[in-house]
RNA sequence: GCCGAAGUGGUGGAAUUGGUAGACGCGCUGGCUUCAGGAGCCAGUGGGCGCAAGCUCGUGGGGGUUCGAGUCCCCCCUUCGGCACCA
């Protein structure tokens, strides 16, 4: 009869004593009952704000994306805790905006009846999951307490003209019947039910946040935030830098008097003869062979030529006909001559001026000048409509500056001006400045940065959000509402549908929309659309620590002890919206004077995707994860635990059933080796060893976010513990509870208590680690003869060559691969020794 | 098309950042225990050759740098994300 059966015969504890849901719910009793996870907000110190994304609570419940987020940020928020310092770990409902609202319709309940009890439901499901959230400051965004604030919000930024309304092309969903914003549309269908996104007109508001361009792109630079997010961000904001340049219009007489431009943004000349176009490549100037205009351009009409008056009216009403798809996918090039011509000023040459909807209004000036020889598209362009092609930059390798080129030459590096006059010869980079310098001097030009970003459109012709709080009085025009009337409440209306004529459904309700002007008591209406829900969750971060005040949005103190954010962990598909749109509204509150910094979050990690036996989880595919099942099945400490098992944190990973057991098996390792384990003698050195070594591991580990190689380390040291049926001694394991409890945190209250632990588990720091007791007597070597590996010795830590040479050659086995006298030793201290023969 | 990330055993993934490739887990194989099944425990487990000691090959493919390359450089292939006529 071998040990183990002794061993299990004779167990005082049967592993099957562990029992998740009955420890689970003991755990979630206490830490409810005794405020365990209560934050202390004002008297805390060291406080550490450890932020996680909201969700939004879906009908379906808790994805389990969204628990392997918020066990992966509650693991660091524990471990800091554990490191002494006072952890506030909020969490709330991102539940207003259409994903709600089309649920609601399609099952034909009112978000407001839906909401809470989804919200109920992913209370209960998160409790399940034993974070350490502090439920007092749990909020809601539909929350009238709440979006009384957002609606604050956006009054700031009127107040400081960052919102405004302008009516202009948007993306139009037809099936959701709603306008989307740019970041919403998916190559050209919309994000949401992939229906084609078409062009519309309407008034609309938006934020400034392009005034904000340069600051939100320099901040990235010392940002600690994760290097993918803050790229997505700088490709997001699209810093262009380049010249604006001024082409005259040729034959000014026959245009004066006769053009009606139409001025509206001021950012146009108001001088009908001069278009302004952007560039990045000034250096081309005199390869600028046609200008084009955006069918869109106020100077169209001004400058068409009655011959071409109905070709170009033609082509401009094709193109407002055109949905955003065909005209940002359908690449073939089209497009028509005005008849007139401008001037370059390089060349002193007339050159055609075109329309084409190849150039777009909204980017740089809406004119573009055309350099096919070196740009793909002008060349293509010029090449369908037969327009003249020169080459002006040549690269190193010597070529006839004046035979056709075959297609648009693109490289600048190593480039070189032709065909260019005085800047012949120069290479591209000091053309660039020397051209843009030139045109400066001449006035008729200068240097100019142009941001991809465009301003941030917030209205939402839908029902279920904060309105806008916004009065248009027959007298006064439009009329902040004033903050003392603030929250504009969200009327529960029967009929929540979303108007096909693109007016929000709350134009139908007239009791709601007419109102007395605030400012003169005259005939006055609501605002009727709602704001985009990326404003709700702009600011949330604000509003935690402040959940239970009611007269102002943050208050001051808590903000200061507070914010910014400590550490944020998130997913990426908010890499580019809701990071950028939250750090804007920061920036404008900080610049209000409302807060004293800039950039809200400190840290940000963004965490991976978890798939399923190598495939997207999804509802079609029939693999979705449901929490609760797994949850009652292995227990949440597992569930937990397995998540952050299976791969790189910052990666996510691939969810396998089979693979749960392992955990389980672990905690069940831990479960009976602590309470089996001896008090009476010493533990063993050789196990301390491993056990400092393991101390070291997990705490380097865990603020990496290297769960996975954390919880392999755990095991190890289990392994090492249990190594030949050997009794573990309680000084051995003790340490390991700890380690485990950011993890598991109800097994690891448990087996405190019951191995004689005081209070909870959180309250004890962290085990300290020893670097002596970690050291080890003797280390592997490796030896390499000719760089192949040949053996291995055992030599002290602090060995030298010399003393690493003697014993390689000791063994008989690496020895004899060692033919000659040795040409050269390399020797790395605690690595490896190499014999160069 | 452009930008980014990544290709390692049967499998999920490790690898001190240029130093023993495959830690840890799953699965599999053998053994013990069990009425049986499961669970548990012990041992083994990259490929090839070999009874063995051992030899040899091996990190998507091809070249290179180096005493030494999964890791660095060049070219190519594949997969997954993001952007998409941005001048």
């Amino acid at each position: 009869m071998t040990d183990s059966t002794d061993r299990n015969a004779a167990s005082p504890v049967d592993p099957a004593a562990y029992d998740p849901a009955v420890v689970e719910r003991k755990w979630q009793d206490h830490w409810e009952a005794r405020g365990t996870n209560h934050t202390d907000l004002g008297g805390g110190a060291s406080p550490f704000y450890a932020l996680m994304m909201f969700p939004y609570p879906s009908a379906e419940g808790l994805h389990v994306g969204n628990l392997f987020a918020f066990t992966g940020n509650d693991i660091y928020g524990r471990f800091q805790r554990l490191q002494g310092h006072t952890v506030f770990e909020p969490l709330g409902y991102d539940a207003f905006g259409i994903h709600s609202e089309n649920f609601a319709l399609k099952v034909g309940v009112h978000p407001a009846d839906l909401i809470p009890k989804n919200i109920d439901n992913f209370r209960r499901q998160l409790k399940r999951g034993g974070l350490m959230v502090d439920w007092r400051h749990e909020l809601s965004t539909t929350d009238p307490s709440y979006y009384k604030w957002t609606q604050w919000i956006f009054l700031q930024l009127y107040k400081r003209g960052l919102a405004y309304k302008k009516r202009a092309a948007v993306n139009w969903c037809p099936n959701d019947k709603t306008v989307l914003a740019n970041e919403q549309v998916i190559a050209g269908e919309c994000e949401r039910c992939g229906a084609k996104v078409e062009q519309r007109f309407l008034e609309q508001w938006f934020f400034r946040i392009t005034d904000y361009a340069g600051r939100l792109l320099a901040n990235l630079d010392w940002l600690d935030w994760s290097e993918s997010t803050k790229l997505a961000q700088r490709n997001w904001i699209g810093r262009s830098d380049g010249a604006e340049i001024t082409f005259r219009v040729q034959d000014l007489e026959e245009f004066t008097g006769t053009a009606t431009i139409g001025i509206a943004t001021g950012e146009f000349s108001a001088n009908p003869i001069e278009i302004r176009v952007f560039t990045t490549r000034p250096d081309t100037l005199f390869g600028a062979t046609y200008l084009v205009l955006a069918p869109e351009h106020p100077l169209v009409d001004g400058l068409t030529t009655d011959a071409q008056r109905d070709a170009v009216g033609e082509y401009k009403a094709a193109t407002a006909k055109q949905d955003i798809v065909s005209r940002k996918v359908n690449k073939e090039k089209t497009g028509v001559f005005s008849g007139a011509f401008a001037i370059n000023p390089a060349t002193q040459q007339p050159i055609p001026i075109w329309v084409a909807d190849y150039v777009l209004m909204e980017y740089g000036t809406g004119a573009i000048m055309a350099v096919p020889g070196h740009d793909e598209r002008d060349f293509e362009f010029a090449t369908v409509f037969d327009l003249p092609i020169v080459r002006v930059v040549a690269g190193p390798e010597i070529v006839d500056s004046h035979a056709p080129l075959e297609v648009a030459y693109t490289e600048t590096d190593g480039g070189r001006l032709v065909n260019s006059g005085e800047f012949t010869g120069m290479p591209v980079a000091d053309a660039k400045r020397a051209v843009s310098d030139w045109l400066a001097a001449h006035g008729q030009g200068r240097g100019v940065v142009n941001y991809r970003l465009h301003d941030w459109c917030i209205s939402r012709q839908r029902y279920w959000g904060p309105p806008i709080p916004i009065v248009y009085c027959e007298k006064c025009g439009t009329v902040p509402v004033p903050e003392s009337d603030l929250p504009v409440e969200l009327p529960y209306v029967e009929d929540f549908r979303p108007g096909d004529d693109g007016v929000s459904p709350l134009a139908r309700v007239e009791s709601w929309y007419r109102i007395a002007c605030p400012s003169c008591g005259g005939t006055a209406r609501r605002e009727t659309d709602v704001s985009d829900t990326f404003l709700d969750s702009a600011w949330y971060f604000l509003r935690y620590p402040s959940s239970d005040v009611d007269d102002e949005p943050f208050d001051p103190t808590l903000t200061r002890k507070w914010l910014p954010v400590t550490s944020y962990i998130g997913g990426n598909e908010h890499a580019v919206l809701h990071l950028l749109y939250s750090r804007f509204i920061t920036m404008v509150l900080h610049d209000a004077g409302n807060i004293d910094f800039e950039e809200p979050y400190r840290r940000f990690r963004a965490h991976g995707t978890i798939v399923r036996d190598g495939a997207k989880m999804s509802k079609s595919r029939g693999n979705v994860v449901n929490p609760d099942e797994y949850v009652e099945k292995w227990g949440a400490d597992t569930f937990r635990t397995y998540l952050m098992f299976l791969g790189p944190y910052e990666e996510g990973g691939d969810f396998r059933d089979q693979s749960i057991a392992g955990v389980r098996r672990f905690l069940d390792k831990l479960w009976t080796t602590v309470l089996e384990s001896s008090t009476v003698g010493a533990a063993d050195p050789q196990v301390m060893r491993k056990l400092h070594q393991t101390i070291k591991k997990v705490s380097e580990d865990i603020p990496a976010l290297s769960y996975n190689t954390a919880i392999a380390a755990m095991m190890e040291f289990m392994n090492v513990v249990r190594r030949g049926n050997r009794d573990a001694h309680r000084d051995e394991v003790l340490p390991l509870v700890q380690l485990a409890a950011p993890f598991a945190p109800h097994i690891a209250e448990e087996l405190w208590e019951r191995a004689g632990g005081n209070g909870s588990v959180f309250d004890v720091r962290w085990p300290a680690y020893d670097p002596a007791l970690a050291a080890d007597e003797l280390i592997t070597l490796a030896v390499q003869v000719n760089g192949k590996t040949r053996g291995t010795i055992q030599v002290a830590p602090d060995a030298t060559q010399e003393i690493a040479f003697a014993a390689a050659m000791a063994e008989a086995s690496i020895a004899k691969f060692v033919t000659g006298p040795p040409k050269k030793i390399i020797f790395v201290p605690r690595r490896l020794l190499n014999v160069v023969a």
